[in-house]
RNA sequence: GGGCCGUUAGCUCAGUUGGCAGAGCACCGGACUUUUAAUCCGGGUGUCGUGGGUUCGACCCCCACACGGCCCA
């Protein structure tokens, strides 16, 4: 540990035992505001009069944390910080007496409570002139510097509250707008009749996408269980059961690296809509973002670098196949699965490793096609392959009943005409084994036996649909990086942070005395 | 997985053809009863990410590693 930073903490302890001996307890059970400091300065201002009197908010309390000190031998300005923004303390020998040598042990960092009177300052600003101090919190550590702010990204993720102290009004509103969304997709999906659910996290078979697993390990059932990695499965039984209308809005965790769209758990919204389909669930989704859009930022139109993005629907509904020949001049069908790797090679895709027809058409597209969809656009019909859950569409064969939908060269929607034909369904899960045992290391979709059990009893035709939360948290936030709409992005686990980390073994030198 | 960049005081950052480690804020001491990045006077508090190497001498050059960021896959 470094001697400075020793010293800072040594400081703080005297401080410490300084309010101590006074008889203060620095870490009082309770304080009961008047109220918050945002609602203390509008109750100020909607009081004051037009002469400018102002004696009719008095004896209010007030707390916050100290983020700023200004002493002037007997009197200091104090701003205290809380959720809803900052007020301004004065506080002055005359009015404290023997209180006001608090101010020797108070340092920038602690909680305190203050009761006064309500006052414009000289210069017009509002303030609570304290006749009463009390410490509510005491802070033991140094708080980062007050007019940088903490740039640190690897703190900020590391130590999240410590980038909330110091970039409150930077990064605050993010967090704020991220719950609107959710509760805004609530709001919009009770309203027409769906039914929140909770289905396992825990679960036998990782099926639903094509992703890797967390796995661990139930003791008492001496089973293998894994996360989920998508709800998809658990909703359609619940379909099939006879609910019309449900959704989750529930972490799912894929066991893949970490990049500026993708975090190992991430909140995915579902929902399944019998007797929908895809082009129903389409219209559901513009809708709904532009709904939720106006809500949390009071428009359909989001800047985001030097575009204007437009919710507005209806959005551009543009034909996989169509937008990729027109990209890259690819017509699929013209394409076996060779032609199309060497054609795919030729225009600068990454063909060592053996892959799927699936694969090599995302790859594509996420080349070719997405990094142009720049305004909200669905993308229409996909290959079969790489939709192992989704209806076949009538009249074009190896294609499917799918859209994804993009906005800013991101994906944030997926949504198939459910397949609800229990033969075709598990000939699908085979296809996946096949392609798992032609292709190595490729994901695919695993067989759920108890699903098809499921749908052998029948599932109506049903309108699905997945949401990444988080990027269209990111979208709607104009944040660049995922890590910057999680609270707690996953960060690896620093040497000596955790005993649970790396059970490494060590010497035991016990039994010497 | 590959490439590039970063890691220096509590925080934000300088720095050196390789020669005693710097600033602002914070902190400590002093002055100051309307300040607001308060001001004024005095004080630098450091394992320069970690471990090796080269060198008379390394924060700087070399190697490895750790963590993070960006780009690519």
């Amino acid at each position: 540990m470094a001697d400075r930073e020793d010293t800072l903490l040594t400081n703080r302890a005297a401080k410490l035992e300084r309010i101590r001996a006074k008889g203060i307890d620095p870490y009082p059970a309770r304080f009961s505001r008047t109220c918050d400091t945002a609602t203390a300065t509008a109750m100020f201002e909607a009081n004051e009069g037009d002469d400018g009197s102002q004696d009719k908010v008095q004896d209010v309390l007030l707390a916050g944390r100290i983020t700023s000190m200004r002493t002037m031998g007997k009197a200091a300005f104090l701003d205290l910080q809380d959720a809803s923004g900052v007020i301004q303390a004065l506080l002055r020998l005359n009015n404290l007496g023997d209180g006001f040598d608090l101010i020797k042990d108070l340092d920038l960092g602690d909680h305190l409570g203050v009761r006064g009177n309500l006052m414009r300052t000289r210069t017009g600003q509002v303030t609570i002139d304290a006749v009463e101090l009390t410490v509510t919190a005491k802070g033991m550590r140094p708080l980062p510097e007050k007019w940088h702010g903490l740039r640190d990204v690897e703190t900020r993720y590391r130590q999240r509250y410590l980038d909330l102290i110091a970039n409150q009004d930077e990064i605050m509103p993010v967090f704020v707008l991220r719950s609107k969304v959710i509760s805004g997709i609530r709001r919009f999906l009770d309203d027409r009749g769906f039914l929140e659910v909770d289905t396992p996290i825990l679960v036998p078979v990782a099926a639903g996408a094509h992703a890797k697993p967390f796995d661990t390990h139930h003791n008492a059932l001496d089973q293998k269980l894994y996360l989920r990695i998508a709800t998809e499965l658990y909703l359609k039984r619940l379909i099939i059961g006879g609910f019309d209308k449900v959704y989750e809005i529930g972490r799912v965790f894929r066991n893949e690296g970490i990049d500026q769209d993708h975090n190992p758990e991430f909140t995915l919204l579902e929902s399944y809509e019998a007797y929908a389909d895809y082009i129903q669930v389409m219209d559901m989704v513009e809708q709904m973002v532009a709904t939720i859009a106006i809500a949390v930022n009071g428009s359909a139109q989001v800047t985001i670098g030097e575009n204007v993005i437009d919710f507005t629907p209806p959005w551009q509904r543009v034909s996989m196949r169509e937008e990729l020949e027109k990209r890259s001049g690819i017509d699929l069908e013209s394409y076996d699965d060779e032609a199309l790797r060497r054609r795919a090679a030729k225009l600068g895709i990454d063909t060592k490793v053996l892959e799927s027809r699936g694969r090599l058409i995302d790859k594509l597209l996420s080349t070719f096609v997405e990094p142009h969809l720049i305004q909200p656009t669905f993308v229409l019909d996909y290959p079969e392959e790489m939709s192992p859950l989704a209806k076949a569409k009538p009249d074009s064969p190896g294609y499917v009943e799918r859209f994804e939908a993009f906005a800013c060269g991101m994906e944030i929607a997926n949504s198939y005409s459910e397949l609800n034909d229990p033969v075709v369904q598990r000939e699908r899960f085979e296809g996946q084994e096949q392609i798992r045992a032609l292709y190595e290391d490729e994901e695919v979709d695993r067989q759920d036996e108890d699903f098809l059990t499921a749908m052998e009893y029948g599932m109506p035709p049903t309108g699905g649909l997945g949401v990444g939360i988080d990027r269209l948290v990111m979208l709607l936030a104009g944040q660049r990086s995922i890590r910057d709409v999680l609270l707690f992005p996953q960060m690896r686990t620093l040497k000596g942070e955790s005993a649970e980390a790396e059970p490494e073994e060590e010497p035991e030198n016990e039994a010497t005395e």
